[in-house]
DNA sequence: TGTTAGCACTCACTTTTAACGAGTGCTAAT
DNA sequence: ATTAGCACTCGTTAAAAGTGAGTGCTAACA
């Protein structure tokens, strides 16, 4: 166990190299107000610190670092849960001020505010396909056998794609065929909804021996279309990676500007975090080799319960965790009431 | 006027510096297999250049590299129309085999295509909004006063925006309503749209005395949606920019890879490009600070001579020219094919 | 007259050496 | 238990020396 005057010299050396990126030394330390023994004692403690692999040192004759034990330790027990300040706090009620009723565009509006907010690059996870609900299918028939379909889930969520018939639909069977389809698909989890609809097309051409080519079409383009069933990420603050001092090496700043442009991999990453809680990975518990210089923070966001994507703060291990922890906290809830508004259950 | 030999020697700097980064000395120039005279004879005919504005070297003991100029003459006049590999030709042939018939992403495709030809970054500035032509509307009436807009256009575009109406609007209104619009605005340049479409509404209100409250919010929507009437910008190959030695420095690629994430920025930029033909810009010309050290060769794309957007290729002022142009010039035919295909005048 | 060989000169780049100083670990005194 | 003192480490910076690719000029050559 780590004694009162080891814990304020932790904070001290994490605070400090947080805001500096400089190694910290005993004499800096010793300096602070809130620091009334020597920078021998300082020296004797740090050792002792250092020994428990909570800090360490770039080499002899520097400062310490903390480890990215240290970190753990700091996220873990030293972070004051220091509340937002006032003019903030209005600053998020009036950033929601006008609703914005397309869940996309409130998603990425998200993604840019956090990122102003925290001067870190934010990553938003969309919910998820496969969990939502329809609320409604369109079937709107074009020139030359092109149809347009829409699909209008229970999040309020507009997708839509344009299919190629051979032959021309008519306003009528479509309308027809539509109206079916929404009486006994309107429900359905999208992860289901291609075998049914499908299902639903056959039935109906069965039953009004209609036309036959859409099932087919519509097989294709629905099922083929495997990345459309992925959530969206949208990125936010891309640029403030450049900020950082641990960035400005080329060499680092390549692999975690890659990753970022690779909706897959974020996907992957992003995605298992099952628990509803704020959840903090620090460099190597990233597990990812493009992260191991980067600490992430995320935040699930659910509906009425139901989580739906992820919130997520990328930045150098270095980051201000406190900051962060506490501009995502707030934002999440500020976020979750406006995606509860649009819900159309 | 410049004599053979000279075109000779400048044609080799470029290429030279264009393969290797490196400043062109007169003695690794005498042992390139076409030149037979010796390096003396090299040097002189390099300060002439020299004195012409065409190279420049970067320090007195160096070789010599291409200034603006240089690069300026060399795409003027020594570029050869080198045709695109045969099997090139034939990936290019394969790689639209299977017809996009959504023009997002068919443009987004492209801009993926081209970056993994040529190495380069891609953008592909998507069609104007204004001067594209409503084939469709479509209002589709949701629960608790929500309804989604889809809009379709003669070159196939879809868009879709959700309206929040304070009071629900039932499917027969919005069916009359409707058929009403798409009677009467049918053709319409999206640019006048917003207009004719109030008026529409209006009119139509007068006559069947119904909802009066779908205009106000249509016309908060639609109207102060200013961004959405600006074309969509795609990126492609955004990490090939860290792959060109200039941009090691994060200094330098800063600035361009800031810029590139800039949507409004990049559109004022890719947009003057009034004639038909290839454009090239190198350094200085592109009048953007960011892009003083890069190089954009553009491409406008049409159909049935009506131009649509941009294709444009960013790389260092030390780009692969011909293998640029050449990879643009093809791509934007096959491009352009396509898109004709999604047409439905 | 155009071309080439020769040579002194320039200058970025690399390596070497030296000086600097922030920081440490250890020891002895308080 | 704490602290003052001191030798030691080692990254950083600066200056000095050496290296080599490339140039410009001149004189000889075809």
């Amino acid at each position: 166990m780590l004694t009162d005057r080891q814990l304020l010299i932790l904070r001290a050396i994490v605070d400090d190299y947080i805001k500096t990126a400089q190694p910290v030394g005993s004499r800096t330390l010793s300096k602070r107000s809130d620091v009334t023994f020597s920078s021998a004692t300082i020296r004797n403690e740090m050792a002792d610190l250092e020994e428990m692999g909570l800090i360490e040192k770039p080499h002899t004759s520097a400062g310490r670092i903390p480890s990215e034990l240290g970190y753990r330790f700091y996220v873990d027990h030293l972070i004051r849960p220091e509340s937002i300040s006032p003019q903030e706090a209005k600053a998020l009620k009036s950033l929601f001020a006008h609703s914005v009723n397309e869940n996309d565009r409130l998603i990425r509006h998200t993604a840019d505010l956090l990122s102003e907010l925290t001067h870190y690059t934010t990553l938003v996870l969309g919910p998820k396909e496969e969990g939502q609900r329809l609320h409604h299918l369109e079937l709107i028939p074009l020139a030359e056998g092109r149809v347009v379909i829409v699909l209008v889930t229970e999040t309020g969520h507009v997708e839509h794609k344009t299919l190629q018939l051979a032959e021309a639909l008519s306003r009528e069977a479509a309308s027809r065929l539509m109206e079916r389809l929404n009486q006994t698909l309107r429900g359905t989890p999208l992860s289901m909804l291609r075998g049914r609809l499908l299902e639903e097309i056959r039935r109906f051409r069965s039953e009004h021996s209609e036309q036959t080519t859409l099932l087919s079409k519509a097989l294709d383009i629905v099922l083929t279309d495997q990345d459309e069933g992925r959530p969206l990420i949208y990125l936010g603050g891309k640029a403030n990676m450049f900020d950082q001092p641990e960035f400005q090496d080329v060499a680092k700043l390549r692999p975690v500007l890659e990753l970022i442009e690779q909706q897959e991999a974020l996907f992957d990453f992003l995605s298992p975090n099952l628990d509803n809680q704020i959840l903090i990975t620090i460099g190597s518990e990233n597990n990812v080799d493009a992260l191991k210089d980067c600490s992430v923070i995320r935040a699930h966001y659910s509906v009425d319960g139901i989580s739906l994507g992820t919130l997520a703060l990328i930045g150098p291990k270095r980051m201000d965790y406190n900051r962060g922890i506490n501009s995502i906290i707030h934002l999440l809830q500020a976020f979750q009431t406006e995606l509860r508004k649009n819900n159309l259950d």
